[in-house]
DNA sequence: ACCTGGGCTTGACCTGGGTTAAGGCGGAGG
DNA sequence: CCTCCGCCTTAACCCAGGTCAAGCCCAGGT
């Protein structure tokens, strides 16, 4: 067993028995991504999706008027990949690029699926995923519903504090749905209001 | 089988024996609700959902400063229930308000989880619905990072032609995130444009 | 026919965030 | 050492949307 700690993890969320696990490590590729190298990009085949053993991540998404939008970060033991396309089997329309040099476990999804149709515990897993993704979108909408961006970035660093220091500002503002100029007033803000 | 339709539609998303059907109906109560009636209420415990047979349906969540923000609407074929926090297992935060006379089939959770203990379908047709609610939460995240109240409010009537004259305005406006008069100026605004 | 209330509109005023453009600052490379 | 670049900040101006308040329209009830 290379990853004994994804194992764990994984058990956590649904009886994972460790012989189904090794055929998973078998299929799987390691990959390393230098700083700002693209997992995926728009145009790909969303065919494979990835744990993310080292580093970080943002899923980019560019408008048709050409402003990025950030639909999430992922670290350490969170999955890459173009979840929603892969789902309906479209082309990626998200860029998912590192951002500092990372490392991480890629599966197929074709693999995947093999896995699936051997043992019912990855189906399991799968659906485990889901209701959590859901779960996270749901509260990003919520907040989106009624919260200021003040209060969106107060709680994005409530939420996401392993992120500190990890993640160029422009990107926090861009998660936020503001432009890095607004977010840089709200801090100064900020920083008036409480010094 | 008192729901055939409903049954077929369930059969498209994933393979669904039908005595496992005759299973689920055995144990679903239908209920009727009148306009402004509650299916859930927030604080009750997440414990049921249901299929809507006829009317319409809009979940509500109102924040702790007393503004309400609606999650959802709901019609003929979908479901209702407080998913996220029945994924959780907390008690619901959102009230499911009828908006017409309605007529809905009710499942109890623990029925539900006894179907998925007796075939695999039912998880199958679980993480199916768990997968499609994440990707209309996620499409509806993007629209808020990417687009204005006006344009949302155009995509709103493209992707829900058949809740037109259904619902009051002013949920329309909670449902975008803005307050009813902000819809209100910019339906005029686009009267104007347009005349 | 008259009230009444709910839902929508309109106006006046304010604020937050977008846009554009001009610095500031620190680190990497010459 | 200086320069360049990437990243952040600040300022000026504009506009969308929030807030508060008044008014309109119409359906239902008496």
């Amino acid at each position: 067993m290379r990853f004994p700690k994804l194992f764990e993890r994984l058990a956590t969320l649904v009886p994972l028995p460790p012989e189904e696990w090794a055929k998973a490590e078998a299929v799987a590729k390691e990959q390393s991504l230098a700083k700002r190298e693209l997992f995926m990009r728009p145009g790909d085949a969303a065919d494979r999706f990835a744990v993310v053993l080292q580093g970080v991540f943002r899923g980019v998404r560019v408008s048709p008027r050409g402003v990025e939008s950030i639909k999430a970060f992922r670290a350490e033991g969170e999955l890459i990949g173009a979840y929603a396309e892969m789902l309906q089997r479209l082309p990626s329309m998200t860029a998912i690029e590192a951002l500092e040099p990372s490392h991480v476990l890629v599966f197929q999804t074709q693999d995947f699926q093999k896995l699936e149709r051997g043992h019912v515990c990855w189906e399991r897993l799968a659906r485990r995923v889901a209701e959590q993704h859901f779960v996270l979108k749901e509260r990003r909408e919520q907040e989106f519903l009624e919260l200021s961006a003040e209060e969106r970035l107060v709680k994005f660093w409530e939420e996401h504090p392993h992120l500190k220091g990890r993640i160029p500002q422009r990107d926090v503002a861009a998660y936020l749905g503001i432009t890095e100029v607004a977010l840089s007033r709200i801090m100064s803000r900020r920083r008036k209001r409480t010094e």
